[in-house]
DNA sequence: CACATTACTTTGTCTGTCAAGGTACTATGG
DNA sequence: CCATAGTACCTTGACAGACAAAGTAATGTG
């Protein structure tokens, strides 16, 4: 393959993506888990102690509260769920993520915003598909 | 603003952003740190202690050489050049940066590539000019 | 009955960023 | 003539986030 996510290009991006995960409802550490490597289509596994580190980091500040299931049979199982703090939260950091992908674009592509250049291709070249 | 880009968020994308000047031609340390200002919009400054940092590294893993320049009057001024094993990391790590974005866009945004959800819309409802 | 899976958690290490501090020279306005 | 800003280089120490490694404990399966 050659191509992966290291850990420094993920980097402050992992509250994000819990809480983009916790937007769909509560859920638990051990499903959240499952649930981001399906929802990157396999291609990037959050390791547990980091999503764990996380939810630490995001209970204090607030974002989101735990609780622990009522499983009468099974292992226990404790959820999170998303707060107000948490939603506005995460609103802010994917307006973050949106003016980064256009700076690092620039910084490291020399281009301008992906959508003007595919409009731009499309408006002088015409529509080919494929 | 709000809007600002965070350390976390740049974190790993400097190497990548210095050799990318260094495509350009021979710079020396405060062309450089100019020179990405600038490149931004003036929307982001690496900070001269990160940029200097980042030489030592890149020199270590022979990615760019430094060279004294010839400056008779005025202060020394130190040049780097891009090496050819430089211009592979470079391009290896632009690879990893649009795969890095889809993969973040589906974690964060809930997105598909971003090109093809603009060339969808297009398709679907023509072109609307502003 | 061993092993995989579910489910939780903590500790210590590593690495990149950057604030703070430093040196030295040049240009400019008061 | 001197203070200040700008050019140009550099190092050290602090900090924070990711995660390897290690652990607990229950359930399911071959």
């Amino acid at each position: 393959m050659g191509t992966t996510i290291s850990t420094d290009l993920i980097r402050g991006h992992t509250d994000t993506i819990i809480l983009n995960v916790l937007r769909q409802g509560d859920s638990y550490g051990y499903e959240i888990y499952k649930k981001i490597i399906a929802l990157s289509g396999n291609q990037y596994e959050l390791k547990e102690a980091t999503l764990y580190t996380a939810f630490r980091r995001l209970e204090q500040e607030e974002c989101i509260v735990s609780y622990w299931g009522d499983e009468t049979q099974g292992g226990r199982r404790k959820y999170y769920r998303l707060t107000d703090k948490g939603q506005e939260f995460y609103a802010q950091n994917t307006k973050d993520w949106i003016f980064a992908k256009e700076v690092l674009d620039k910084l490291i592509l020399n281009e301008l915003n992906s959508d003007k250049l595919a409009l731009e291709n499309l408006l002088e070249g015409g529509i080919n598909n494929e």
